[in-house]
DNA sequence: TAGATTGTTAATCGATTAACAATC
DNA sequence: TAGATTGTTAATCGATTAACAATC
């Protein structure tokens, strides 16, 4: 019943599954109780095969003619996350983009938590941002392993990525979120999943010019 | 020999190249002039083979035991991407994220270049940030026109994302990079590509989760 | 030459899609 | 009941990987 450890998840499917879960949320604070998996694809915009297919990864059942009950899939999709109880996590780097997502409130939602972050600037340090106290990058060790923190975000410069990531992996994190364009290089038994805006407008650049060439007969 | 309209390239492969790029680059300003692929997967993490069935989608040819000229590769890479050309873009939306995108300075590497920024919020309109000039929302419309702009970034608010977009099609955009957690409604002519953190995060949170199961025996 | 490298073809793998049976 | 919906099995599609020939 119960899909700890059971069969893997595909990831295209776990991808998908926070839209999901963002549009079951709304339906559920709209009172209703019932969704179909027709009707969750056609508000995100997928087949809606292809949501059944992904649904019963979450371990829930639906109903014939009916659907799927609101009270039951939430929860199901956040578990199925990891995201039912929230991660606390550092952010390292206040710069515009680390200030960006301390500013953020809606990871909350995410199942995350920036508890606090750090930088290096004298300047920042000691103050807060967002309710989160900014340390220097020095404390975190320390505070790593008084907070019991197993997550990291890497918010600086190119060239200091992987001396942070040093630092992140020597304090005992085991997940990291990184942000700077580089291959980080740390144990197998830490996770880092990069964030690299440049693939998505990769894609944006080649199919606008692409739809721009089709258009032009001859 | 030239692959405009050729055989399309795979997104997978779209994806990649930015990363090829960069590496490529690097290595260019380094003062080299060969490159293998062997070097490039091992430095960007990924399989020799996949370096150069990708690269074969650039149409740049390489040579036998030395590999492929960095003078020829780059600028191809440029090219597949649609980057050889950089393309004006309006940003919607200066808020903490609106400021993040506006602040980095790297989008010249890929292909963009931030001309003008629009809000609703009349404390910021009028001034300017980064460069770039802030607009009340309605001069956006006249301004697309003068300076035929035809990309388009929304960082705003969730619930009005819709609105903004339909502001952005109806002024003549024709790609829109969407910062806003929500499935856009757009012509079918108009290029959207979604950019989601919750993505990222769900298949770190995912794995991280996983990794810990792993460990425990039974 | 020997051997590192490119480039291509075939095999594998995994996700999506199609088809359809089961259910209320 | 009729019909909307779930859920599953088989077919398709596309990307990755493996194997190997070609080149300098």
């Amino acid at each position: 019943m119960n899909n700890d450890a059971m069969q893997p998840i595909p990831l295209p499917t776990i991808r998908r599954f926070p839209e999901y879960l963002r549009f079951v949320e709304d339906k559920r604070l709209a009172g209703e109780e019932w969704i179909s998996t027709t009707e969750i694809g056609a508000a995100i915009g997928r087949k809606s095969v292809v949501v059944r297919k992904d649904l019963s990864y979450s371990g829930v059942a639906g109903h014939p003619r009916r659907g799927f009950r609101l009270e039951e899939l939430a929860p199901a999709l956040r578990r199925s996350l990891g995201w039912d109880n929230a991660t606390d996590a550092f952010l390292v780097g206040v710069g515009s983009l680390g200030q960006a997502l301390l500013g953020y409130g809606g990871f909350a939602n995410y199942g995350m938590r920036i508890v606090a972050a750090f930088d290096c600037n004298d300047d920042i340090t000691g103050g807060s941002m967002a309710q989160s106290q900014i340390f220097p990058i020095q404390k975190l060790p320390q505070l790593a392993k008084r907070m019991n923190v197993k997550l990291g975000i890497i918010a600086v410069p190119q060239d200091v990525a992987q001396s942070v990531a040093n630092i992140l992996v020597d304090a005992g994190i085991r997940g990291i979120w990184n942000f700077a364009p580089v291959q980080l290089d740390v144990p197998s038994n830490v996770v880092v999943r990069r964030e690299d805006l440049s693939h998505g407008l990769a894609v944006l650049s080649y199919q606008l010019r692409e739809e721009c060439e089709t258009i032009r007969p001859e």
